[in-house]
DNA sequence: AAAGCAAGCAAGTAACCACTTGCTTGCAAG
DNA sequence: CTTGCAAGCAAGTGGTTACTTGCTTGCTTT
């Protein structure tokens, strides 16, 4: 089978491209190319361009797994330290993909929005999260979960946007990093810290 | 005084083209017609289109005035809450622009860095604000003053940018959400509710 | 009135873009 | 062996891009 071994080699190389140069920088010759593929099979294969990328990045979108967090919150200093670096990990390896699609925001909202689904629903899983663990006296009770829950995920998602377009901003090595920021996230909804 | 003028103009068009569709949808034609000037105009004011855009970029870089924290902290929670409402007031504003530069930090990575010194700026100016807080014993002894700046700011900057992306990640009005971070951060960083 | 200068305008250039057409090649199933 | 299909290839179409050229218009300064 052949035929989708094409047809993924392009929806990768167009992801690639994307991620790289935007739609508008992914052109189809150069997208062809990298697939190691004629530019004519491209055009037998999808529609047109738009189609390509629509389908590369609905498709990745697709196949992105992601950690859950428990059900039943116990520690959480443990669950959201284990949460948080897989999480900032995922995000740092996407940056690319990820400022590309907000950059263009403003030229296709859909298309960019659709990439933006996944960390939707992430954040209603620990929005969840932190509500139970609320109702289970482990948070403080005027704390609101989805204020927190931006806050987390805010923090994470800028560190990892930002920590290769300005080093400045953070003088402290990315291992270090979720550590420092989960200190100050359990201070701030009012979790004991466990010596 | 026409020619400063047209430069002026061609500045002001080139950044609005420039932050709703990138350096490669801010045609030179679409600059001249936004500036309402002759698209040859625009090649007697700028050797080429690239050296606009960039003249642009500085000249707004350079011309952009931000709120300046006080040297000597005294009430942290009056003071931070004054300057994250302007701080994420400013941030949204320019969220358009802000995105785009972002997005296109693969391709061109200097005019993005560029972009971006302003803020760093603004955060080495927090820091520094924190850490002299510190020093007064108005914030945690144990709390690192570049993380919990990230935190701040990183929190702020991801709701500006996601707030019109993804608006039900952001269930609360944009005027409550900066009460909303700052009770979180003031608990974060150790600082006592001021009832 | 004369001279200079900034801008407009029409037209053109060379490159690149998405996408098409017509034909050839190679492989695999009947 | 032949039929069909997927892919390659060369070439071309029409549109857009950055940027240029040559000439005209109108205002300002002397």
């Amino acid at each position: 089978m052949v035929a989708t071994d094409v047809r993924q080699s392009l929806l990768k190389a167009a992801l690639k491209l994307f991620a790289e140069h935007g739609s508008r920088g992914a052109t189809t010759r150069r997208i062809a190319q990298e697939a190691g593929v004629n530019e004519v099979t491209l055009f037998r294969h999808f529609p047109n361009k738009q189609a390509l990328l629509h389908a590369a990045l609905h498709a990745f979108a697709e196949q992105t797994p992601y950690l859950r967090l428990p059900d039943t919150p116990k520690d959480l200093a443990a669950e959201l330290e284990v949460w948080a670096r897989d999480h900032h990990k995922h995000l740092y390896k996407l940056r690319a993909l990820i400022r590309t699609s907000m950059g263009e925001f403003e030229e296709n909202p859909e298309q960019c929005k659709q990439s933006m689904c996944v960390s939707i629903s992430i954040a209603n899983e620990l929005t969840d999260y932190l509500t139970t663990a609320q109702r289970a006296g482990l948070v403080s009770a005027d704390v609101n979960s989805a204020a927190a829950t931006s806050m987390l995920m805010g923090t994470l998602f800028s560190d990892a946007m930002g920590r290769d377009l300005m080093p400045e901003r953070f003088p402290y090595a990315m291992r270090d990093a979720i550590g420092l920021y989960l200190q100050l996230f359990l201070r701030a909804i009012g979790v004991r810290e466990v010596k």
